[in-house]
DNA sequence: CTATAATGTGACCTGTTGGTCATATGACCA
DNA sequence: TGGTCATATGACCAACAGGTCACATTATAG
């Protein structure tokens, strides 16, 4: 966290680093974003900085708390939605009002979650062209599935394929990341468990998450 | 593209040097990487490398393309599913497959993922442990929600979790991407088309993606 | 053996990075 | 007034970045 000096300046001035801060992070993320554009752009001396934070990370761990704050007060001010409403509704709003707080913060949600999610897609457009192939080729395959009456023909299908995508995105990162950590991959990836865990990730995109009469039967 | 001076050369150095990009891309991700590291883990001159490549980018194009052709590769030689499975099977079996895939070829698919994907999560824990209130509360919202049961008992909790987050995690990654291209962001986010997306998407987090007899209903 | 073209090489360039530190400033108090 | 203490400053540092280029080496052809 940030030392005291920093606590103790007037709230100005502290703003004024702050939005330094989150354009930097916004325009540059965490790894390439430079104190020393930061220190310029609020108007302060480099030696001035690192009397405040610690370092860069320091003050974009500063930047995530005061978002969280301010989207709990943000939270706060909204009705609260019907106490009995379901899951699915609540959720629903709760990812709505999160859209209405990010319009407030565009710039700092970008910068958190530009870092938090990933980069990737900032590079340009020469690395958002690579999954055409794939997004094509996802794209047949639902049309003709949902000829066959497979998938629900009320989603459409640049939808239908947008899901998919994001599974197979999410299941990467999620083998990616828990992978890592064994020490025998080839073992965690084909155990029972793990397989497991994949095939109630796939049914779940396959039938929902909300209880109907259907039954999870492990298939395949 | 590589220039030609670099698909002149033998098998065996290029491999040495994309094997050395790969190790440097999955370590540092694209921008982070070190064209010095690589060049000297390849064993080559630094002048060299931009004999064969006009820029990091360029080595990190290249090592997609090869990643992409040996994916095709390693699907081909697989047995091809029944040709008649339907698109929930023949998506499991993909899934499953590029799983596979990935065993073969850990370093590169880290490479390829880590820079498409997001470098968010390799920042360290302290990171990682920003989101676990978020988690929390998911967590309880949902224990709630199971034993009033709205949700399917027979998946487990930490996967539903694991199902939300994916969704507010691709739903803000979406308006983020779409937003950042508009003029008017309040105007598209608030239009009844952009709200009839957001809608559709948690419809399927709810119901699934395979044709049921219940309809879409836009409700909310 | 020679001339020419293609490859290979690493010292060197400029710019930027994160970070330090001796010094200057000025508010507060005795 | 003089002294003390928190704050402010920017020149400075070593490390490293991406990139260039004059020159050395090797392969090819006549």
């Amino acid at each position: 966290m940030p030392k005291q000096t920093f606590l103790n300046l007037p709230e100005e001035k502290r703003a004024t680093i702050m939005n330094a801060a989150i354009e930097e992070f916004a325009e540059y993320g965490l790894e390439n974003a430079s104190t020393n554009r930061i220190v310029k752009n609020s108007g302060i001396a480099k030696g001035s900085f690192y009397q405040y934070f610690e370092d860069k990370q320091d003050v974009f761990m500063h930047m995530l708390e005061l978002i969280e704050h301010e989207e709990i007060d943000f939270f706060k001010d909204q009705h609260p939605p019907d106490h009995n409403m379901d899951v699915f509704h609540y959720y629903r709003w709760m990812v709505k009002t999160g859209m209405e707080f990010g319009l407030a913060h565009p710039r700092a949600i970008q910068a958190a979650w530009r870092v938090l999610l990933g980069e990737g897609l900032y590079y340009g457009k020469n690395l958002a062209g690579y999954r055409e192939k794939t997004t094509q080729a996802l794209t047949m395959m639902i049309k003709l599935a949902m000829e066959r009456g497979e998938v629900d023909p009320s989603v459409d299908v640049v939808l239908a394929v947008m899901v998919m995508e994001t599974w197979s995105n999410a299941i990467t990162t999620y083998v990616l990341n828990e992978g890592m950590k064994q020490k025998d991959v080839l073992k965690w990836m084909r155990s029972t468990k793990t397989q497991e865990t994949i095939d109630k990730l796939l049914y779940v995109m396959e039938y929902g998450l909300r209880k109907t009469e259907s039954e999870f039967t492990a298939s395949s």
